[in-house]
DNA sequence: CGTGATATTGATTCCACTCAATATGAGTGG
DNA sequence: CCACTCATATTGAGTGGAATCAATATCACG
């Protein structure tokens, strides 16, 4: 147990606080993991899909690109993150995902998730809130991009990055490591690379964070958020209802 | 039957292909529907959740309200639109939801669904599908703010809509109407509201859109998809996998 | 016919982009 | 260990697309 997932396992625990049963059948599917380098595709848009892949450790992305040449990123995947459920319905890929860092990943089968499914539901529950989370972090980038202004838009980002890094209880570390070049940030922010090099310096200037090569610390969280308009709710995921139903409850996840 | 939400039908028909039987359990279902009008709040962020909602006829809006009094549209909802099942694991509504123009609404109690559920698992996948559906377009949006023009998202907003107007065999309709006002519109696309006006005038010289108030005119299908860069696969629900599974199946949604 | 919301048009400003030049750093091979 | 190269980052100068401000114009409605 120890050595598979951790990073997962604790987040899905987290969620719907799994019991003794659950976890062994979890167990059950551990799959060798693979390493990655960063730059590898994990997939491509169109690619047919009977896979869910778990993140192990290091850092994806999936991304749209455009007719110019440009990109956009659309989400950032962290170790314990699980990459590709959402095409379980229709069978294939709907972005490409590349690595932004080595890392490990390890593949289940469609076909095995749903036999799970029906050993324990609450584990589809936990991914129906996973799935919202993330409609949720897109949509939060959304406001960011039409919204708020380079400044606030980093600063909104590096919140979330860090607040998404940090293990729940009594977790204070305000430095982290953000493997993202600026311009996989620019492509991320909506924003050219330049700028978000100018923008950096503008956040030091103000003394709200410090930053060398791809070491962020964040000096003064809170006039950080305060500055971005972050409120890290959206990261939450409230599960009272579903923590305090009998494991034979079915929402539709 | 034909009474009862024939736009949602319609749609969950479409996804799934419904037996007989899963639609009488649906017809069971049925709800006296409400009427709202234009501007009516049908929630607002953090009010508990227990039901959702099949918005009969009639447009609405999920939104975002910043400090600085601006708000980002996040989601436009059509008639036949299902609302509101991603709160269904935490119990609490993420976004205020209002009206756009007076319509006709229907509420089902979670506790219901989760009954019809278990008695017909391919509803379930239908939801499942619709919520990645709604993934994709938010990614869209995503996409078109950060990355595109002002006539281009516009553009591409245009083609959207119409789109997702168009009932899917053989309809070729090009005009019809979108009952946003352009600070909607502003709201939505992330622009000022002068120069959605703008805009809309550069789109008629090229010929490409006519419009009078709320009425739209696609002129140049083609040439509006190409300068949007709209490819709207990401619309249609390909449910190969899904329509040929047993009814018995076990999706996450 | 007057009133208030919505839309158009013009003038000006500004934030972020582009282009371009330089700097820094990591990795490589002599 | 140093010189070379390539990728990445910084800094400056100039541009431009969309915002803002402000002044009509149009429309729906009572």
């Amino acid at each position: 147990m120890q050595d598979f997932s951790s990073h997962m396992i604790r987040r899905l625990q987290h969620i719907v606080s799994l019991t003794r049963a659950e976890l062994a059948l979890l167990v059950d599917m551990k799959r060798a993991p693979r390493a990655v380098s960063a730059g590898d595709w994990l997939w491509h848009e169109g690619d047919s899909a009977d896979t869910l892949l778990v993140l192990r450790e290091g850092w994806a992305c999936s991304a749209r690109y455009l007719p110019d040449g440009s990109r956009q990123l659309l989400e950032i995947f962290l170790p314990g993150d699980i990459l590709g459920f959402g095409e379980l319905a229709d069978g294939a890929r709907r972005n490409d995902v590349s690595m932004l860092t080595d890392g490990e990943i390890s593949e289940y089968s469609y076909s095995h998730l749903r036999e799970l499914f029906e050993r324990a539901p609450r584990l589809r529950s936990a991914l129906f809130v996973i799935a919202n989370q993330r409609q949720a972090m897109l949509a939060e980038r959304l406001v960011s991009i039409a919204r708020r202004n380079a400044r606030q838009r980093l600063a909104h980002f590096l919140c979330e990055c860090h607040a998404r890094l940090l293990e729940p209880p009594h977790d204070t570390r305000q430095g982290f490591l953000l493997p993202l070049s600026q311009q996989d940030l620019a492509d991320a922010l909506g924003m050219s690379p330049v700028h978000i090099s100018r923008t950096f310096s503008s956040l030091a200037c103000l003394g709200l964070v410090r930053r060398q090569h791809y070491h962020i610390l964040i000096l003064d969280p809170v006039r950080l958020e305060r500055l971005a308009g972050f409120n890290g709710t959206y990261l939450q995921c409230d599960t009272q209802l579903l923590a305090s139903e009998p494991p034979t409850s079915a929402e539709p996840g």
